[in-house]
DNA sequence: TTGCATTTGATTGTGTGCTATATAATTGTA
DNA sequence: TACAATTATATAGCACACAATCAAATGCAA
C-alpha cells in the first residue's frame, strides 16, 4: 500500500506519479506499435484481439470472448458486427440455448492467421526490454489487474 | 528483447503472453477504480487528466497539455469544448500568436481541485501494492513507453 | 517584400468502450 | 404449470482516440 503519508500529500501528487496514468500511456504506446501491423492485416486493436481469441478457441460464445478480453456485450456485439462484416467471422444463434450466439472463424478469418502469425515476432523487437524483464512485468500487471477487478 | 525462439514461435503466443493486453486490461481496470470517484466531480478520466495539468501548471496552451498527456488536437479540441461548457476551463487564443489556444482555470475549475485532492488518496489504497512496488512499476512504465514513443 | 513551408487548432468520419435499457430465452420456485 | 428471476445479446447515447483534412496564422528563405 503506498505510504499514508504520500497519500495524505494528495494535492501535491502530479501526472508523472500516477500509476493509472503510467498505465494508460504505455498501453496507447504499444497499440500504436500494433497499430501500421494491423492496418496491413486489414484489423483494429480490439478486431485483432478478438481475432487471436477465435485463433486459439475457433469457436467462442460473446459472453465468453467478453470475458476472456474484459469487454461487455456492448462493446463487443458491434465489434463482431464489423468482423462478420469484413468476412473474418460468422455469428450464429445456438440451437440448445437460443440466448447464445457463437463466434465462429470463416475461411477467410482462418486464413488471416498465417499473416497474423508475423505480428508477434515483428512486435517483440520493438519493446526494447530483455525478455526476463517482459515476464517479470507482464507479471505484475496480471497481478494488478486481477486485483483491481476483484478489489472493488 | 525478446527470446529469438519465443518470437520464431509467433504463432504459439497467446492473448495471455501479450504484454499489450496486460497494459490495456491494466489501464482499464485502473480507470475503473476511479470512475465511481471521478462521476462524484463530474468528469470522465480523460478530463480528470486535463484538470491535473491546468491545477499543475495554471494555464497551457492545446499543444502544450498534448503533449504532457500524448493527446493530439483531435482528441483534444472537443474534450476541452467540453470542460468550457462544463464551466471548470476557459479557452482563449494568445493574442501574440493567434493560432495558439490557452486553457486556463475557471473559479469553479480551481475550486474543484479541493474535493479532487481526496482522489489520490481513495485512490492509492485499492491497488494493493507496497509503495516500493508501485514505484518500480510506475518507473518501468514510464521507460517502455519513452522507448516504445521514440523507437517507431 | 513575397511566397512557400510550417505550425496550431478545429472539424469530420470511424471505431471503440461504458452506461442504461430493451428484448428474448432459460431457469428456478411455489 | 405458471410466473418471477436470471441470463445473454443487442441497441442507443455519449465520450473519447485516431486519421485525415482544412483553415488561419506565423516563420523563414530567396
Amino acid at each position: 500500500m503506498i505510504d499514508r503519508e504520500d497519500a495524505a500529500r494528495g494535492s501535491n501528487v502530479t501526472i508523472s506519479d500516477m500509476l493509472c496514468f503510467a498505465l494508460y500511456s504505455a498501453s496507447r504506446a504499444a497499440m500504436d506499435v500494433y497499430r501500421p501491423l494491423l492496418d496491413e492485416l486489414g484489423l483494429t486493436y480490439p478486431q485483432y484481439l478478438v481475432m487471436m481469441v477465435l485463433w486459439e478457441h475457433e469457436t467462442c460464445s460473446v459472453k465468453e470472448i467478453g470475458q476472456i478480453l474484459h469487454l461487455d456485450s456492448g462493446t463487443l456485439s458491434p465489434l463482431l458486427k464489423r468482423l462478420e462484416g469484413i468476412g473474418f467471422i460468422s455469428r450464429q444463434r445456438r440451437a440448445s440455448d437460443e440466448r447464445v450466439v457463437d463466434i465462429g472463424l470463416t475461411e477467410s478469418g482462418r486464413a488471416l492467421q498465417t499473416q497474423a502469425s508475423k505480428v508477434p515476432e515483428q512486435i517483440s523487437c520493438q519493446y526494447g526490454i530483455e525478455f526476463d524483464e517482459y515476464r517479470e512485468l507482464l507479471s505484475r500487471l496480471k497481478k494488478l489487474t486481477n486485483h483491481l477487478s476483484t478489489n472493488s
